[in-house]
Order: structure tokens, then sequence, then C-alpha cells
DNA sequence: AGCGATACGTTATAATATAACGCCTCGATA
DNA sequence: TATCGAGGCGTTATATTATAACGTATCGCT
């Protein structure tokens, strides 16, 4: 990893805390779920983190408060993305808090393989979901776009 | 998992045995790597499999053939990612082999939770690409898109 | 023949993720 | 308010996935 700083995302596209216990009640009561601490906890890392976490890496630092088992951590973190504010990312075995709240479905994600940089961006869902509905039957839950290269900071 | 029989893919989209092993040298040929008996055999394992093939499963099984261990398996399956001839399917822990043998480089899978088939469609590239380079200085290398949901059969 | 790069076999270990079970808490309902 | 079922958490153990390390073999070239 280049040892660069982060660049904080536009403030935007950036979650208000108040944006996301808002989804969260809605979502909830939804899918009969419950806001607690763990999941609180869990989101606030996510947001100061400001980019992909990794569960092992949380319990081998002294973040946690309270989370600190693998079981516990894995549990806040997937009900985080079932509420639909976190992303988890596959190619990195890690967890993003979600920025496009609840605009898109869909979710394009540029992975830096030089310095471990996220970037989420707005998906060309439309065309990305007749494609996949004029190839097949296949009736789509979740779309996940992740894009590795290296991003402009590396490069400059 | 469903416990029906997945139906082969069309054969137009079915690499042949020749065009693999074309792709393989010439491909072995740029990269200076070598073609072997481990990564044929590994090759023909995912074509045998037409579908996602995880490395634990083959060593539990008897289908090796020299294939043994888990770091030979990593590594034939991730030369083949490397020559062009196979996915590695992030949110599955899976490799299969690649239809769309160089097309293009961006791929779209359709992962059904219900059975486990994987579709592999040609992907919406150009618009992808383009909204990838709309949207920042990243230099894309590869673009893979997982879309996770319930395929036709599953729902029949 | 000599040499560097690539690849393989093997052993051990690291990294990631889940199972299982008992206790707790919330909220609906009687 | 007493009861009850669902959701959730803490903890321990274990399963699953992936890589490190190192010595040997092989290839292509000179
Ligand atoms: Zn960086
Ligand atoms: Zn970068
Ligand atoms: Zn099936
Ligand atoms: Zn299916």
């Amino acid at each position: 990893m280049k040892n660069h700083m982060h660049h904080p995302l536009p403030n935007a596209l950036r979650p208000s805390l108040a944006e996301a216990l808002a989804l969260a009640d809605r979502r909830c009561a939804e899918l009969g779920r419950r806001w607690t601490v763990s999941r609180q906890r869990a989101l606030e890392i996510l947001l100061e983190a400001n980019g992909p976490v990794k569960v092992y890496d949380l319990l081998s630092s002294f973040k946690p408060g309270g989370l600190t088992a693998p079981a516990t951590i894995y549990r806040a973190f997937e009900a985080l993305v079932d509420l639909g504010m976190a992303h988890r990312i596959d190619s990195l075995n890690a967890y993003m808090a979600r920025h496009f709240i609840d605009k898109a479905q869909a979710t394009l994600l540029l992975v830096c393989d030089q310095c471990g940089r996220v970037d989420e961006v707005a998906p060309p869902t439309p065309a990305l979901l007749t494609a996949i509905k004029a190839h097949s039957t296949f009736l789509t839950e979740t779309v996940a776009v992740e894009a590795h290269g290296c991003c402009g900071d590396c490069r400059a």
C-alpha cells in the first residue's frame, strides 16, 4: 500500500448520521429487525474509516467498543448490509459504509490495488439491469460491480 | 441447493479445447509463462464441471490428477485466471472456466443463490467502461460484475 | 554445460468465517 | 402484568479458505 492520505469523500455523498439513522429505523421496521448498540458502533466504525474495513484488522486494533469477537463483528456488519447501510466487498473480504444510501441497488466500486482506496460510484444502473434482463430469466436481487485497477493519486 | 441438472451452455459459447489451447499458447508467450500439465488438468476440471469449482471441494473428492494440495490447486487456477482462461468468483470463493475467451475484459456473472448455477453473460462493456472513465481518473484493470438472485429454472 | 526464471511438491501456518448454545431483551398479546 | 416468541448477543469451538516458505525440478537460452 502506498502511504498517502486517502481523500475524504465529497460531503454531498457522505451519509449524515441523521440520514443513516432514519434509514436504519425505516428498514428495521420493514424487516422486523432492531437497531442496537452493536450495530450503531459498527456503523460508526465504518463511517470513521471512510474506506474498507476488515474484520480481523478491527480485532487486532483497539477500536472495538463491545465488538470483541469475530462472530459479533460479522453479525453487526451483515446486519448493516441487510439494512442497506453497508457493502460487503467480496474481492477484499471487507465491509464499507454505503454512500448512495437508497438511490440504487446496484453499486459500482472502484478498488485501487495500489493504495487500497475504494470509491463508490453511481452505477449505470439502467443499462446494466437492462442487459441482465435481456439475457435471461434471472431474477436479480443484488448486483455488485467491483472494478480493480489504480487510482489517479497512485499514478500521479 | 436445488437438486436439478444444470443446463449445459450453448455450444457456441463453450470454448473448444483447441481454442483454449491456442489462447494458452499465445498468452504464455506474451507473459513468459509456461503451459503445464497441472494447468491443463485444472482447465479440464473446470470445463468438465461447467460451473463454479471450489478448491476444497476438489480436494475432498477424487477428481485430482496431480492436484493434491491447496497450494498446487490455487496456483493452477490463478495461472488460468492470469491467462484469461478462467474467472475467480469472489462472492463464491470459486473458479470457473471462462467462455467469452478474449472478446471482453469485463464479465457479467449471474449467480443463482438457490441452485448455484452461474451464467456468464456478455457484459455491456462500453457503457460500463465509459461510466467508470467518466467518474474518475481510475485506470481500470479488471471489472467483475457478480449479480446474485434466482435463475429461471429455480423459479419455475 | 551454466544460468536465471518459472513452476512444483510439501509442510506448516495464516486469514477468514460460521456453528452451536445459553442467556438476554424487546415488544406484542392475553 | 404475566407470558411468550422472535431477534439479538457473548462465548467457545471449529470449519473454511488461502498463503508462506523452502527445497527441488524443469525450461529456454546462451
Ligand atoms: Zn492510498
Ligand atoms: Zn491508489
Ligand atoms: Zn441447480
Ligand atoms: Zn437456480
